[in-house]
DNA sequence: GTCTATACGGTGATAGAC
DNA sequence: GTCTATCACCGTATAGAC
């Protein structure tokens, strides 16, 4: 990525994101976006009607760039149950948060639909290719066919979410680890009953 | 509770613990918090030392609240895994969140460890009562021994923070039931190998 | 397309009258 | 103890020069 080089869109939208990330959509002033990507007052209002509009802009790329990474930690070869490990325990900076799920505690984006969609079709795609491949691993013997795909999905994603609240908390990754390894000895194959 | 006789001070903060829930600490200002609370701008001051004082007031006030009121919930009658479906289908308003959870999304209260101090308390002394009675269940045969109370403990709480996540998401509660019924099916006694 | 100048209301805090 | 007045700075947006 070659920083120098990109336009000065592109940097507004990557100094948005970041902020976002770091601290929320009201915590973050289109002053300290202009600052981190070095551009004037009047490039912000050109390209963009407001903040919320670079906002927008922001999440979206944000958004689509994690579901392509999540996509890519399930896809491939393994068992459903490995596949969901390989989830559970992707590289993250566990105190830094979910860029997407965070933004659900920030009352100005979920007051707006517009906002909110991509946060909330982001985290439904996640959970439903969860759900997926539990039901791929009921078919397959891996999981108790009692189980549900979209509750066991629902339950995974959370714990993820979950474990970066308890994270941030404690300001260490250790309770989100801990999550992790609780929920999958729960789900483990052929675990004793 | 009589509003109408209670002191500034617990006016005060009665008024921020609500902003804090509904708007986090960077979205709460001190004229929100004046104005809700009906007093002026002096009384704060006398009774505060300021925004992050009177936060820290709040907080403490909010999670003291939250550990009595979970505690209810895991003492009494019922088996582990009895007291456990109890905390995760206790009566909650799952849309506005946990009050004690969302701050740590706040950059404020992360950076500040007087401010991030209570939560982690709060959020750790719910763990581990949790993973006491998981190790309750353990003993008493409804768990398999295989497991670690902590780490069950750590992805329950997990479970029900992360749902606040998607069920803010999507604007309904549907996410965090479905998470905590998956758990549940996860967690059940002498379910089918 | 980018910049600086300007605007108006909000933020967080202090001073001092009552 | 509570109020109003005041303050310097920030948040968000517009206008208009270059």
């Amino acid at each position: 990525m070659y920083t120098g080089r990109m336009s000065t869109e592109e940097r507004l939208i990557r100094s948005t994101r970041e902020l976002l990330w770091e601290r929320g959509y009201v915590g973050t002033s289109p002053r300290a976006i202009l600052e981190r990507a070095g551009v004037g007052q009047g490039s912000m209002y050109h390209h963009f009607k407001g903040k919320p509009d670079l906002a927008l802009a922001a999440i979206r790329r944000t958004a689509e760039e994690l579901r392509a990474e999540v996509e890519a930690v399930l896809t491939g070869p393994g068992t459903p149950y490995e596949r969901i490990e390989g989830y559970l325990r992707r590289e993250r900076d566990v105190l830094r948060g979910c860029p997407v799920g965070r933004l659900t505690m920030d009352p100005d984006i979920v007051a707006s639909d517009a906002l909110r969609a991509p946060v909330d079709e982001t985290l439904d795609a996640i959970r439903e290719r969860l759900a997926g491949i539990v039901e791929e691993g009921k078919e397959q013997g891996e999981f108790p066919s009692s189980l549900d795909g979209e509750e066991i999905a629902a339950a995974i994603l959370a714990t993820v979410q979950g474990g970066y609240v308890l994270a941030r908390a404690s300001g260490s990754p250790g309770a989100f680890d801990a999550g992790v390894r609780g929920l999958l000895a729960l789900l483990a194959p052929h675990r004793p009953a």
